[in-house]
DNA sequence: CTTGACGTAGACTGGTCTGTCTACCTATTA
DNA sequence: TAATAGGTAGACAGACCAGTCTACGTCAAG
C-alpha cells in the first residue's frame, strides 16, 4: 500500500476504473471503491469532490492506458503484417483490438458504456468520452498518412466505425473474432479506396 | 388512457422504454415510470417479477419497433437509392439509421447501452441484447442476397460492423453524419468484394 | 516539542431504491 | 346480487446510496 498522497490517489482510480469497468458505473457505489481499495472515505472526497470526479478521473485514466497499451501493440505488431507496408500500421491496430477483446476482463469500450450510462451530451462524463474518441481517430489519421490517400479525414472515420463496430459486437453481441473481421474489412476499403 | 388489463401493461412497457432510452436504465427508478404512466405500484408487479422482467419486456418492445421501423424506410428508400440496383436495400438501410440518428431524441442504441449497464453476458439483459444483434444480422443478409457474394456471411458482419459502428459513433461522439459516412464505406466494401 | 497536514474508522443524515402489503374501489360475470 | 378479478393509493420494510462530520492516529517540518 502506497503511503504518499499521490500514490493513494491512483490507488483509488485504479481500483475505481477497475470496478466501474466491471460492474458498470452506476452499479459500483462509493463503498465498494473504498472497500476494495482499503482507503477511507475521507481520503475520497479529500482528492475528488463527488463520485462523478472519481468517474472522470478513471476515465482519464482509461484514456491514458488504452492509447499507450495500443500504440505498443501497434509497434510490436506492425512488422508482421502482411501486404501493402504503408498499411501494416492500421492492420496492427485491428490486431491489437484483437488482443484487447479475447483477453482477460474484456467488457467493451470504457467509454462507449459511460456514455450509456450518462447519455446526457452535455454531462462533463459524455463530453469525455467524445474526446477520448476524437484521440483514437487521431490516431487512426496518423497510421493513414503514408497511404496518402484523397481524404484521410473520411478514411479515418471509416476506419473508426469498423474499430467500434468491432468492439460493440464483441461485448454486445459476444463475437470474439469482430476485430479480425474488422481487420479484413479495413483492408478491403483501404486496398480499392478510390 | 386504456382500461383493459393488456393495454395498461402495454403502456407500462412504452412508458419505461421511453424512460430507459432517455436516461438510462439504472438511473430510472421504478417510481418514476409509475408516476408518469399513472399506474400503481402493486398493477406493475402484477404484470411483471421484478425491474428486471419489465426491463426484458422494454427491450423485447424496442425489438419490434425497430425492425418493423427499419423495414419501413428501407422499403420506402430502396428505390431512390443509386448505383447498382442489388445493392439498394443496404444502402437504404443505413438511410434508415441515418434518420433514426437525426431524427428527435436518439440517444444511441437500446441494446447496447444495456448490454453496457448488464455487462455480465449471462444475464437475460445482455442475453436479450445478443439475441437483437443477431436479428439485425440477420436482416443484413438478407438485404445482401442479391449480391451473390462468396462469402455472405463474413459480408452481413462487416456491414454490421460499420451499423453498430455508426450508432456508436453518433451517440458517444456526437457525430451526426456517422450513418452516412457508413453508408459510402459500405459501398465501397461491397463494390469492390473479392 | 509542537503544529499542521493528511491519514483511518466509521457513525450519521437524508435521500432513493426495489419490492411487499393493506385497504379500498370498480366492473364484469355467475 | 354476490363473488371475483384486477385496478388505485400509498404506507412500509430493508437495503443501499452519496456525502458530511467527529474523533483519533501518524509523521514530517519548523
Amino acid at each position: 500500500m502506497g503511503t504518499t498522497t499521490a500514490s493513494r490517489r491512483d490507488h483509488l482510480v485504479d481500483t475505481a476504473l477497475k470496478l466501474f469497468c466491471k460492474n458498470g458505473f452506476r452499479a459500483t457505489g462509493i463503498d465498494t471503491v473504498l472497500g476494495e481499495s482499503g482507503v477511507a472515505k475521507k481520503t475520497l472526497y479529500n482528492h475528488f469532490k463527488s463520485k462523478d470526479e472519481l468517474v472522470i478521473a478513471a476515465l482519464q485514466k482509461r484514456d491514458e492506458d488504452f492509447l499507450s497499451t495500443i500504440r505498443e501493440v501497434i509497434a510490436r505488431r506492425t512488422p508482421e503484417q502482411e501486404g501493402d507496408p504503408r498499411m501494416a500500421g492500421v492492420l496492427a491496430f485491428f490486431d491489437g483490438l484483437h488482443e484487447w477483446i479475447t483477453g482477460e476482463g474484456f467488457n467493451g469500450c470504457t467509454f462507449i458504456n459511460a456514455s450509456a450510462e450518462y447519455p446526457r451530451r452535455d454531462d462533463p462524463v459524455h463530453v469525455a468520452c467524445a474526446n477520448h474518441k476524437k484521440l483514437v481517430l487521431q490516431l487512426l489519421q496518423e497510421l493513414l498518412v503514408d497511404l496518402k490517400l484523397p481524404d484521410p479525414q473520411l478514411a479515418a472515420r471509416q476506419v473508426a466505425l469498423l474499430a467500434d463496430g468491432a468492439i460493440v459486437s464483441a461485448h454486445t453481441a459476444g463475437d470474439r473474432q469482430a476485430a479480425l473481421c474488422a481487420k479484413q474489412a479495413a483492408r478491403q476499403l483501404l486496398e480499392n479506396w478510390t
